[in-house]
RNA sequence: GGGCCUGUAGCUCCAACGGUAGAGCAGCGGACUUUUAAUCCGAAGCGUGUGGGUUCGAGUCCCACCGGGCCCA
């Protein structure tokens, strides 16, 4: 019989066993020892950082001394020992510097101190730029301080950590670890700058609107619930920022723009994260087809920041990011993929029997506008390659976008699809407060009839309507997608850095 | 929600028919004054996500649970 209540095990699950595991306590040690002596520095200044040597000395020659002294600081990857000689990587946020140590330069106390560090361990150090024998660009170590210890051990140094689930959880561990999570989380600060300097060249305003609001409007999607304790009031995550840029429209702020986290009380797939983020932008004066332009040169601007190119790799296949981008109506394309000779007008009958051939199960509250996009998604969507506006989104799934002016039963409406999945949303903003309303109540009706994900009434957007909405462009971008796109990856998880995940 | 797959040392991975768990790297000890995943020598480290079951014997088979992945709704 063993005793239950023991503690057997001693693996690295939590702080307490640090002191007992064989890999971590000679690294506890070493870290009470310099608390002991009297603890780390708060502060470090460096001259130079690892890119900085390589811009300053291109043309350094193999066995050359510059002359010339730095202090670099970083994260110690790795420690080559040969004798009295230490090759030592260094990685800071620009890339990676190799220390060069040797007993006459660092003297035989400060060589053995070199010898107690951990692969890890942050420091800065101090000497002349070199180049080794080799050639390798070197700072010759004269003196060095140990900023702060690492208790832990580094994963892998040539495989790095690959398990899927310990990246996403540990994702300061896959950022020291594996250089492509570095690179993809400054790619997507680099495509968001772009984004926002696209829309601040044309005269946007970057403005916030509320993420905790009495209900979550803008979208047909399940929001988060939460409490308001104070109000004691039920409150919801905001599901788009829609209605509330439009507000501001209203208010004559004529071009504004939001960059914002959405909540969307939904699963978890290689596309969809509960929380994401999204752009949205309102211009006045401009219809659906200036936003098509507007799309057109955001994405290629951002592609070319982030990689120098319209061309964008995505699962081994290329596809082209430049303008113009192919542009068709929702209608035509179910019709050419598909087939059918059918229409808005088509009896609803014919419709319905048509999607079940095409998997759909149409549920009874569906009018023909909701069977053609049903139909769309299910026949259409995953097809579609090179970027592609579908446009002319019928009415009933379209509460908020402004009437065709031309053609009945469709809205000024458009998506964009790349590669099979929506990139971009965007419509001629219904500004009329007597066709919102009716809308919003058709809605309603939807949400009476078991549709959870119709879109709710909200009379105070009504109520600004009412003060004068001008003709507006509005546009929404899946900002996480657009990363993916642009990085070459084909699940959310990897461009957030750190994604819902079931708690351990 | 359904189907398939998956969890082994700090990390990356092996382990025929069920036969009592190994390697590389990291770590530890040693050698080495120009390495680049340094190299060489040596000694160690896991009882296999958790809990049951079948069996003389279970990472290997069965069940449940806890995570994860892929596909589908």
């Amino acid at each position: 019989m063993t005793d239950v209540s023991e503690p057997t095990d001693d693996e690295l699950d939590d702080s307490q066993s640090l002191d007992d595991h064989p890999l971590t306590r000679d690294r506890v040690a070493k870290y009470r020892k310099v608390m002991e002596g009297g603890g780390f520095p708060y502060s470090f200044e460096r001259t130079a950082t690892a890119q900085d040597l390589v811009d300053r000395f291109p043309d350094i020659a193999p066995g050359e001394a510059t002359g010339e002294t730095v202090t670099v600081a970083g994260r110690l990857k790795n420690t080559r020992v040969m004798g009295k000689l230490i090759f030592a990587p260094v990685s800071d946020l620009s890339g990676t510097l190799q220390l060069f140590v040797d007993v006459q330069t660092l003297g035989e106390e400060g060589f053995e101190a070199f010898l107690e560090l951990d692969a890890g361990d942050w420091l800065g150090a101090t000497g002349e730029v070199i180049a080794t024998k080799r050639g390798e660009l070197s700072v010759k170590v004269s003196s060095f301080q140990l900023l702060q210890k690492s208790l832990r051990p580094l994963p892998d140094k040539w495989h790095g950590l690959k398990d899927v689930e310990e990246r996403s959880r540990r994702r300061y561990v896959d950022l020291m670890a594996n250089d492509d999570a570095r690179n993809v989380a400054i790619a997507r600060t680099t495509i968001i700058s772009e984004l926002r300097r696209q829309f601040e060249l044309r005269g946007y305003i970057e403005v916030e609107t509320p993420i905790l609001l009495p209900e979550a409007t803008g979208a047909t999607a399940r929001p988060f619930a939460t409490h308001h304790n104070a109000l004691d009031i039920d409150m919801q995550l905001r599901i788009a920022t829609e209605l509330y840029l439009k507000r501001l429209v209203v208010g004559g702020l004529e071009r504004v723009f939001e960059i914002g986290r959405i909540f969307r009380n939904e699963g978890v797939d290689s596309s969809h994260n509960p929380e994401f983020t999204m752009l949205e932008s309102y211009e006045a004066f401009a219809d659906y087809t200036d936003i098509m332009t507007l799309v057109e040169d955001v994405f290629a601007a951002c592609a070319t920041a982030a990689n120098d190119s319209t061309d964008v790799e995505l699962d081994g296949r290329w596809l082209s990011l430049a303008a113009p981008f192919a542009r068709i109506t929702m209608l035509d394309a179910v019709r050419d993929r598909t087939g059918l000779d059918i229409d808005y007008d088509t009896d609803i009958s014919v419709l319905r029997a048509a999607a079940g051939d095409h998997g759909v199960q149409p549920e009874d509250h569906w009018g023909s506008g909701k069977v053609v996009e049903a139909l769309f998604d299910a026949a259409v969507e995953s097809t579609i390659w090179e970027p592609t506006f579908v446009t002319e989104h019928p009415i009933e799934v379209s509460p908020l976008s402004r009437a065709h002016r031309s053609k009945p039963h469709v809205t000024e409406r458009f998506e964009l699809f790349i590669a099979g999945s929506e990139y971009a949303n965007a419509f001629s903003e219904l500004n009329d407060p007597f066709d919102q309303r009716e809308r919003f109540e058709a809605q309603a009706a939807m949400k009476a009839a078991g549709d959870d994900e119709a879109h709710p009434v909200d009379d105070d957007y009504i109520r600004a309507l009412e003060y004068g909405l001008p003709p507006t462009g509005g546009l929404g971008i899946g900002v996480d997608r657009l990363v993916m796109l642009l990085t070459g990856k084909t699940h959310i998880r990897e461009v957030i850095l750190f994604p819902t995940m079931r708690p351990h």
